[in-house]
DNA sequence: AGAATAAAGGATGCAATTATCCTTTTTTAA
DNA sequence: TTAAAAAAGGATAATTGCATCCTTTATTCT
């Protein structure tokens, strides 16, 4: 569905929803241990969600990620659309290129109610409606 | 959504069966070519559908594959299953090796239901089903 | 039986995604 | 103003999915 990259951006996020709700900063390090995923190729993908204001960072002692809790609340779809590219969701069943309403592909019309749904669903939810059904972030957010 | 082998699997069923009802067989090359695929990667994926009976095949002069019209319909998750495994479903949406019903992870429960119902529909849905609707075989299962 | 045809199968190559390493830049605090 | 902390960023490695090549086996037809 998502790649690697996707998901553990997703964690990731979710993630400091949670633990920087008070203004404190976590490390590449303690975000990598929590959501389980490799440190330096953490380190890349929590850049790209810098360099698209989808968190924030500083650096020096003391710095580290957050997310602004006074900007406006991160919809799924943006992460998303940011790590695995706006037409994640459009691609035909069958990989076809030139599948759409007018020429669908067999299996067309039987896929797009279903991403269709999908997607909208995830236009909608906040990273922040998820953390809401959260109780130990650790826990859930972890393999192990 | 499904692997490239995956795709080409459903298009060259697809293919087969509207292009053998008379009891005719084609070749690697043509069904390659009707479906727009490499031609040895395809041969590797028609040898495994061979090898799980979901289609037939006959080696020598005027050989080839075909879908024996007498015995069962094909359905289409049949083919899913052989080629991506038969969990391609029961991924959770973040990956997450633990999550289930009881312990579901941040976005199981928005996943869940559109999956489910997305599996029933490939389960319940056969290639028979799906060659119905096309009308030119060729031109909607290529991608030019 | 022998030649041609066509699939089967093993071994290998290639490219994208995933993962790692190392150096540079910025910031804080002593 | 120097040392330490921490992210940023460039370069490189490993894994995996995708694709190809070549030899072998089975079948048909002459």
């Amino acid at each position: 569905m998502f790649s690697k990259s996707c998901e553990y951006a997703i964690k990731a996020v979710i993630h400091l929803c949670i633990e920087t709700k008070d203004g404190s900063r976590l490390s590449i390090a303690e975000i990598a241990e929590a959501i389980d995923s490799p440190e330096p190729f953490t380190a890349k993908i929590l850049q790209t969600l810098v360099r698209h204001d989808i968190i924030s960072s500083a650096k020096g002692p003391g710095g580290g990620f957050y997310i602004d809790h006074h900007s406006k609340p991160v919809f799924v779809i943006e992460i998303i659309d940011v790590i695995d590219g706006k037409h994640a969701f459009e691609r035909c069943g069958l990989g076809l290129k030139e599948c759409n309403e007018k020429r669908p592909c067999p299996i067309h019309n039987e896929f797009a109610s279903y991403s269709r749904k999908l997607k909208r669903l995830l236009e909608t939810k906040t990273i922040q409606d998820l953390a809401k059904g959260i109780i130990s972030g650790k826990a859930f957010l972890s393999n192990t």
